[in-house]
DNA sequence: TTATTTTTTTAGATTTGTCTAAATTATAAT
DNA sequence: ATTATAATTTAGACAAATCTAAAAAAATAA
């Protein structure tokens, strides 16, 4: 079957939510598609037609397992040509979600498949997220963000938000990318900001934002 | 300005069109998308509000200079991104115009440059058709079909149709690439058919339909 | 030059994806 | 348990891009 490029949205957005969420509601769906709750509730009756997800008004919507595979396909392709822009094009990480959002669409089983030969089969994006492989699979990083981090655990940093913009230029200043040791020292309940301890450098502070920002993996 | 993917098709062939043509008519919009005469109508009409082209109702249409402009920046997405599927992604040529089809209505300006300085500003698409650079200029390669050649001219292959598949199986197997001297010997008024000379090699046989989708420059 | 054919446009309908406003259902609060 | 609030759906409308059928204009042929 084929889809549209809104329906690949909806699909590729049910799938996130669905990851924190198992359940995903009618307005968190509108409020991550910027569209309203009204909108969504015509798309999820069309993709129910489409039988690759499972909705009941009322009771909010699960994509099934033909539904998964579609999204995996699109997040594959999304991640790949973020890898593409990064490793190829140069492109700072945090320009290219916007345009993987476009690339993404484009709908060549070959272009994806030489594609990732061509950038050497590369397990995860510029922000550290997984690319699933050809059929769908993929390693599953279980990462927190650093904001839920425990006091005294070392962690390593093993990705970033890659919706938001700015990051890249912040975390050079602080000397943080992807594969840092770091460890909570201290955090502040007032603002939620963190005293961290990376490798053999004085103690930086980060703020609960940009603390939510970032991902890592306990060790 | 901004244009969808509908606005950008009917550009793209009213520009190609009017190559040959200067003034283009509906009815071969018509047949070059794929559309009834009617929808031609419409869309016209609506370009015409955007002020790209000049149209008048019974008698064709023509874009003006903004709308060359626009047409040539879409020329250069699609010719750039031809050559990154066949240079780096090794597709052979006859398989990359469709998937380029897609590629091309992808709108970041950043993109484009990137990917140009990262393809080594390419000065022609594989199929031998010129890239405008960034601010619409291209090289004039006034080349002209191998069926229009004259007889005992000697020339040079410039390109090939881009639109047909199956070409460089052919192309391969009659020894024939982009550079390749030829002459042609012998025309056949019967079927089209030319008897053509390639260097030190005996002569060889290419049908008219062939020929049609050769393109010379000649000495 | 008049009639016929071809081309083009108009009118009205359809699909996709969106919206607003109103109605309905579910959830939370008293 | 009833009421108020919040979430969701329905109904009806709209823009983009297409279509069919009919009307109008232009080109061609008798």
């Amino acid at each position: 079957m084929n889809f549209s490029i809104a329906e690949e949205n909806y699909i590729k957005a049910i799938w996130r939510l669905q990851q924190s969420d198992s359940n995903v509601t009618t307005n968190e769906l509108s409020a991550e598609l910027q569209t309203k709750p009204a909108s969504v509730t015509d798309m999820l009756k069309r993709l129910k037609e489409k039988k690759i997800l499972n909705y009941e008004p009322y009771y909010g919507v699960k994509l099934n397992t033909d539904g998964k595979k579609i999204a995996l396909g699109i997040i594959r392709r999304h991640r790949l040509w973020e890898y593409f822009l990064v490793e190829k094009l140069k492109f700072e990480w945090d320009a290219v979600h916007v345009i993987a959002e476009e690339l993404e669409h484009v709908s060549s089983p070959e272009l994806i498949e030489r594609l990732d030969h061509f950038l050497g089969f590369p397990k995860a994006d510029p922000h550290g997220d997984p690319i699933p492989d050809s059929s769908g699979r993929m390693e599953t990083t279980r990462h927190i963000s650093l904001h839920q981090l425990k006091e005294q655990q070392p962690a390593v940093v093993s990705g970033v938000n890659d919706q938001s913009s700015g990051l890249p230029e912040i975390l050079r200043q602080k000397k943080i990318s992807i594969g840092t040791k770091v460890e909570i020292k201290q955090r502040f309940l007032f603002d939620g900001s963190l005293e961290i301890k990376i490798r053999n450098q004085p103690l930086i502070t980060l703020s609960e934002q940009l603390a939510k920002n970032i991902f890592v993996t306990p060790l």
